[in-house]
RNA sequence: UCCGCGAUAGCUCAAUCGGCAGAGCAAGCGGCUGUUAACCGCAAGGUUGGAGGUUCGAGUCCUCCUCGCGGAGCCA
C-alpha cells in the first residue's frame, strides 16, 4: 500500500501513488469508467476508475457500492485545471480499492430535500458538502474570536453554567434541580465576568448559553454560544473602539482563510470586504427618527415586504425595525442609548439624561440582525440596588453582585457576541439551524 | 401565545369544477471511455398525517386533532 495522504495535502503529491481513507461522497459512472467523488473529511477529490486499470473484482465493487460507503483507496495523483473537489484541480488514477463497509441505502440523495427530513437526519445530513464548509467556518470564527482576545490582553475565566438566579429575563430560563434547590442554566456569564475584572483587568468567558424563548425564527436557538468579553476602566466610547476592531478582525480572517469554504458556499463577499473599522453609530433617538419618516413613506422591509411599522419613543426596537435601520448602512451599525426601560437594569444611565443608558447593540448588514448586545455596566451602589428593586429582582440574589461596586468600583463596560449569527452571517446562511452541529430549537431536541 | 401556509410513493412535487392517484430522483435490472445532482431503456413502488362529517362519488369541501414550515413578540 502507498502512503496514507489527506485530501488537503493532495497538492505535495503529484506523480505520486497514494492511499486515501474516506467515505463515497458521490458516484457517476459511464461504461468502463466510474467515477468517484471521495471525501476524508480534510476535502473531496474525484477519483476516476478506468475498467482496464483495476482489477475484475474491483471494478464490479466500485461500480456496486452505494453512496456513502467507506473505503480505501490507492491511485496514482494528477493534477487537471477541471477536475472538481476541495481543494480542486486534482484527481486520483485509481489502482486500487478496498469496501471497509458497504453502506446500506443511504436516506439523503444528492438532490433537494425539505428541512424536516434533513433536520431528523441532522445525523447524516453533516457528512454533506455544505455542511462541512459551515462548520469549518464555524470552527475558524470561534478561532479568531479567541485569538484576538488573546492578543489583545484579554483572558479567558469561564463561568458557571448552573447558576441560581437570572440576569436578564425569568420567563426565559430553562430550570433544573440542583441537590433540590432550584438552578437555572445560565443566559450570560457577564455577572460573574464582572467580578473577574476586579482580578484580571480584562477577560471573556467563552461557552454554550440557554434560552427558553418561545421564539421560532431564522435566527433564535435554544441552547447558542457566546463570547463575553468584559474590561475595567472601560466607557462606552472605548467598547465600541474595541468591538469594531474585533468584529473586523474576525471578518477579513475569515475571507482570508476560509475562501475555499465561502466560495463553495457560493457567498457573495463584496459586503463582507468592507466590514472594517470604524463602524457606522447612530442614537436610537436618530434611529427612531429615520424609522418614523420611513414608516411615513410607506417603505417595506423584507422578508414579506410588510409596511414598516413605527415606533413610538420608548419602545423597543422590533424585528422589521432592526432589518430596516441595518439596511441603510453599507456596513455593521451601532445603535447607542437605548432607553433604560427596554434595557437590563444593569445599564450605566447617560449623565444628565437618565431615561437612555450607555448601551449599544451592533447590527450586522443584509439582514442579519443584531450580533453584539453590549453596554458600560452601572459602577454606583445605589443606583445599581435601585434598578434591582425597580426590576422586582431579589436583592439576596445579587448581593455579591452589588458588592463589586463597594470594594474599588470602576467605569466598565463589556458586550457579547454570538458565535451561530456570526456564522449565519459570514456565510450568507438563511437559517441559524446550520451554523452549529446539532441545533437545539424550539420543538427539536433530537438528533 | 398569536397570524399565515402546509402534510400525496423512500425523497422532491403534480393531480383542472368534487369524477380512473401521476412524474422526476433514489433503490432493482440492462446499456454506455470523461462524468460533475450524467444520460438512455426496462421493471417496480400508494391506508393521500389522524378522527369524524357532507356527497351517488372526497387527495380535493366542512369540523376537530397531530405534526411541520414561515412570521410576530422576546433576544445574541
Amino acid at each position: 500500500m502507498a502512503e496514507i495522504v489527506r485530501i488537503a495535502n493532495i497538492a505535495a503529491h503529484v506523480g505520486e501513488q497514494v492511499t486515501l481513507e474516506g467515505w463515497l461522497q458521490l458516484k457517476t459512472g459511464k461504461g468502463k469508467l466510474q467515477f468517484l467523488r471521495v471525501r476524508d473529511g480534510t476535502g473531496f477529490i474525484q477519483a476516476v476508475i478506468f475498467k482496464p486499470n483495476v482489477s475484475e473484482e474491483v471494478f464490479e465493487a466500485a461500480k456496486r457500492m452505494p453512496l456513502e460507503s467507506s473505503l480505501i483507496i490507492t491511485g496514482n495523483v494528477k493534477a487537471d485545471e477541471r477536475a472538481p473537489g476541495v481543494p480542486g484541480g486534482f484527481e486520483l488514477d485509481v489502482t486500487d480499492l478496498t469496501v471497509v463497509q458497504e453502506s446500506e441505502e443511504y436516506p439523503i440523495a444528492p438532490k433537494e430535500h425539505g428541512v424536516e427530513f434533513l433536520m431528523d437526519n441532522r445525523h447524516l445530513w453533516l457528512r454533506s458538502s455544505r455542511q462541512w464548509a459551515i462548520l469549518r467556518v464555524r470552527a475558524r470564527i470561534i478561532r479568531a474570536m479567541r485569538d484576538w482576545l488573546d492578543d489583545n490582553g484579554f483572558i479567558l475565566v469561564d463561568t458557571p453554567i448552573l447558576t441560581p438566579s437570572a440576569a436578564e429575563g425569568t420567563t426565559t430560563l430553562f430550570k433544573t434541580d440542583f441537590h433540590g434547590e432550584d438552578a437555572f442554566l445560565a443566559q450570560t456569564g457577564q455577572l460573574y465576568n464582572e467580578a473577574n475584572i476586579f482580578a484580571f483587568g480584562r477577560v471573556y468567558c467563552f461557552g454554550p448559553t440557554f434560552r427558553a424563548e418561545k421564539s421560532k425564527t431564522r435566527r433564535h436557538l435554544q441552547e447558542f454560544w457566546m463570547v463575553e468579553p468584559e474590561i475595567a476602566y472601560c466607557k462606552l466610547e472605548q467598547l465600541l473602539e474595541i468591538e469594531e476592531q474585533y468584529v473586523s478582525y474576525i471578518v477579513q480572517t475569515i475571507l482570508k482563510e476560509c475562501a475555499a469554504e465561502l466560495k463553495l458556499l457560493e457567498r457573495d463577499t463584496t459586503h463582507l470586504e468592507r466590514v472594517v473599522a470604524p463602524f457606522y453609530r447612530i442614537s436610537y433617538d436618530d434611529a427612531v427618527q429615520m424609522i418614523n419618516k420611513a414608516a411615513g413613506e410607506g417603505v417595506t422591509v423584507p422578508p414579506n415586504d410588510d409596511p414598516l411599522p413605527p415606533i413610538e419613543w420608548g419602545g423597543d426596537f422590533g424585528s422589521p425595525h432592526e432589518t430596516f435601520v441595518a439596511s441603510q448602512f453599507d456596513k455593521p451599525v451601532f445603535v447607542h442609548h437605548y432607553p433604560s426601560a427596554v434595557k437590563a437594569f444593569y445599564m450605566e444611565p447617560e449623565p444628565g439624561r437618565h431615561e437612555v443608558c450607555r448601551s449599544a447593540d451592533l447590527l450586522a448588514p443584509e439582514g442579519y440582525g443584531e450580533i453584539i448586545g453590549g453596554s458600560e455596566r452601572m459602577s454606583d451602589p445605589e443606583l445599581l440596588l435601585a434598578a434591582i428593586d425597580r426590576h422586582g429582582l431579589p436583592r439576596e440574589a445579587y448581593q455579591w453582585y452589588i458588592d463589586l461596586r463597594r470594594y474599588g468600583s470602576v467605569p466598565h463596560s463589556g458586550f457579547g457576541l454570538g458565535v451561530e449569527r456570526t456564522v449565519a452571517w459570514i456565510c450568507g446562511l438563511d437559517h441559524i439551524r446550520e451554523t452549529i452541529a446539532f441545533p437545539r430549537m424550539l420543538g427539536r431536541l433530537r438528533p
